[in-house]
DNA sequence: CGTTTGCATGGCTGG
DNA sequence: CAGCCATGCAAACGT
């Protein structure tokens, strides 16, 4: 029912293949391809250090950062009437990343893949596992709000965009990304990752790692484990 | 009956 | 005090 991870060719694919995946969701104008995060391709190579000091501007979400949201979707307006949205879409949009999301790991199996493809990836947040994300029954994943609205896709209450997502060793997943109506607010969920977390096995405390891939604009999602000294909560008996 | 999906509640943190 | 987010639960389905 669910189609398997397919390897990807070892180099590059410059261009859109044939089964490439925009993003986009059907709710997505295909106005432009849908990039995660920063539109303008800083030439960031995958380095942690550097990208830690600069994160403040490689995430820059507070700088000119269109997000990866449509121009501006505003279909919203159907039947929410809770949607206490920003009207900030043109202009500059406060999404600052808390900074326990700021990534911060090195991911080995990504600096793999980042050598041997010509690709550079971004990181754009992380966030500590929990149990309810850890476990493998419910393949989902909450995202932290800001993390969501600053490089997801705009969704409705009533969508389920479906998220093309390239995991650290070359995989390619289709995710779910919607919300969850809230009685005080909404919540990020990022569905569908059964299959993916059967196969890589993360726990509680684990932290996972999400990357922008470019040129190409994927998604690439990448964990770390958890290790002594880490503030998380892990549930290793 | 086992799963899955979506939601509501409560704890906890930040402002 | 407001709101985020972790988790538990019930309805809806599938086997």
């Amino acid at each position: 029912m669910f189609q398997p991870p397919r390897r990807l060719p070892p180099s590059r694919n410059p261009a859109m293949g044939p089964s490439e995946v925009r993003l986009s969701a059907d709710s997505i104008p295909p106005s432009s391809t849908v990039t995660y995060g920063l539109p303008n391709k800083t030439t960031v190579q995958f380095a942690p250090g550097a990208a830690l000091e600069k994160k403040a501007s490689l995430h820059g979400i507070g700088e000119d950062e269109p997000s990866v949201n449509s121009p501006d979707e505003n279909d919203t307006s159907s039947n929410s009437d809770k949607d206490t949205e920003k009207p900030e879409r043109s202009t500059i949009r406060k999404a600052y990343i808390h900074a326990r999301n700021m990534p911060k790991r090195n991911d080995e199996e990504l600096e793999q893949l980042s050598k041997e493809s010509k690709s550079v990836f971004i990181p754009l947040f992380e966030k500590a596992l929990t149990a309810s994300d850890a476990e493998p029954k419910n393949g989902r994943l909450i995202l932290p709000k800001r993390c969501a609205e600053a490089y997801l896709p705009k969704v409705t209450a009533q969508q389920r965009v479906p998220i093309k997502v390239q995991d650290t060793r070359g995989n390619d997943w289709q995710f779910y990304y919607r919300i969850w109506a809230n009685s005080n607010g909404r919540m990020y969920v990022l569905e569908g990752l059964k299959e993916y977390v059967n196969m890589i096995q993360w726990e509680a405390g684990d932290t996972v790692v999400f990357y922008r891939r470019e040129p190409e604009g994927n998604l690439v999602i990448g964990v770390s484990r958890a290790q002594a000294g880490e503030s998380g909560q892990k549930s290793s008996a």
